[in-house]
DNA sequence: TACACGTGGAG
DNA sequence: TCTCCAAGTGT
């Protein structure tokens, strides 16, 4: 049975080739969206146009017109767009939501296997939600964050239980399930069901920050002016607004990177504010780099790791051996039984969460 | 608002 | 080797 949503404004009706490319997957040609494409009937983030852009000067801001961007980015996307399992016209909303999830400050090479494997195993919400958590922890693998994991079967089940096992169309309803935020309920209501939303991701927020801002990075977290300016430059019609979503959203991932601007093949070279005025450097404080060897997090990471690999419950003794300082494993573990990622048993074992 | 939360590849 | 960072969310 058909999973979830209709087509996804994303891909054209045609079929993959059947050799579908790997996680470094070249360019895959994504025509134009199909005529009688998605359903798209919500039009929330109305908001005055230009207004919001800064003054423009010359011909780098496009304040008055946001078409000029729209564009050019829209037909490098078409001829760039890699070929992802979730921009199939078959992957669904629940294949979307899934990516969505796993996509959370995770790299799309490592997203690629699990993703598969996940929806191959649970190809609807409903199928998750019926089993134990712990499954969901196990199956995440070595994504990183597991408390993404959990989150995601409490949505399935949110799903299955409120909403009949279909995914909600609407922004607050994916707005009230676990581990959506804004970012994840705007790019589901627009990958997914072809709606107009502001969808700020890191790459969007870097690719406007460079070519209509004018710095070389947006602010650490995201800013009231960052969603105006985006709402600011969505296109009216829908299907056009997600197609321009996940266009500035690749081009951010395959061209305007952090530490690369590949400014020869990007299609808004000519008026990017940040090229133009010379390529100034990040001013302000250096973001904070996070260390990670010896922190808590490491020590939960390898607890979980033995308990994900463990077919049953692991002895408490066979934990201890993961990290020699007492104290800190005992924080750690604590930490993940209090989020729900570990089930402590009450003869001195530990396993995946049952339910 | 700032910080906690995993993991591994790239430069 | 070591720093940076990858489609964020929750508190």
């Amino acid at each position: 049975m058909t999973a979830t949503s209709p087509h996804s404004p994303l891909t054209p009706p045609h079929t993959t080739p059947p050799h579908t490319a790997p996680a470094t997957a070249a360019a895959a040609p994504a025509p134009p969206a199909p005529a009688g494409a998605p359903p798209a009937e919500s039009v929330p983030d109305r908001e005055a146009p230009a207004s919001a852009l800064p003054a423009s000067g010359g011909a780098a801001v496009t304040a008055g017109d946001p078409a000029a961007l729209h564009t050019p980015v829209i037909a490098w996307f078409e001829t760039n767009a890699r070929d992802l399992p979730w921009r199939r016209p078959d992957a669904g909303a629940w294949g979307v939501m899934v990516s969505e999830f796993m996509l959370q400050q995770t790299p799309v090479s490592r997203v690629l296997p699990v993703y598969e494997q996940w929806l191959a195993r649970w190809p609807r919400p409903a199928d998750l939600a019926a089993e134990a958590p712990g499954e969901a922890v196990r199956a995440w693998g070595r994504l990183g964050y597991p408390r993404r994991a959990l989150r995601l079967h409490g949505a399935a089940q949110a799903i299955t239980e409120r909403y009949d096992g279909d995914v909600p169309r609407e922004h607050a309803q994916l707005l009230s399930l676990p581990g959506i935020g804004e970012y994840t309920a705007a790019a589901v209501a627009s990958f997914a069901y072809g709606q107009r939303h502001a969808v700020l991701d890191t790459n969007v927020r870097r690719v406007f920050a460079r070519a209509v801002t004018g710095v070389q990075y947006p602010p650490n977290a995201t800013t009231a002016a960052e969603r105006k300016l985006a709402r600011a430059l969505l296109p009216e019609d829908p299907g056009t607004a997600a197609r321009w979503a996940a266009s500035s959203m690749e081009l951010g991932a395959l061209v305007c990177t952090a530490k690369n601007e590949g400014c020869a093949r990007c299609p808004i070279a000519a008026r990017c504010a940040w090229r133009l005025a010379g390529k100034p450097a990040h001013e302000g404080p250096a973001r904070r780099g996070q260390t990670y060897a010896g922190t808590d997090r490491q020590v939960r990471g390898r607890l979980l790791a033995v308990l994900r690999d463990a077919p049953g419950p692991v002895a408490q003794a066979v934990l201890d051996t993961v990290w020699n300082e007492p104290v800190q494993r005992a924080r750690a573990l604590d930490g993940l039984v209090a989020d729900g990622l570990v089930e402590p048993l009450d003869n001195g074992l530990y396993r995946l969460p049952q339910g």
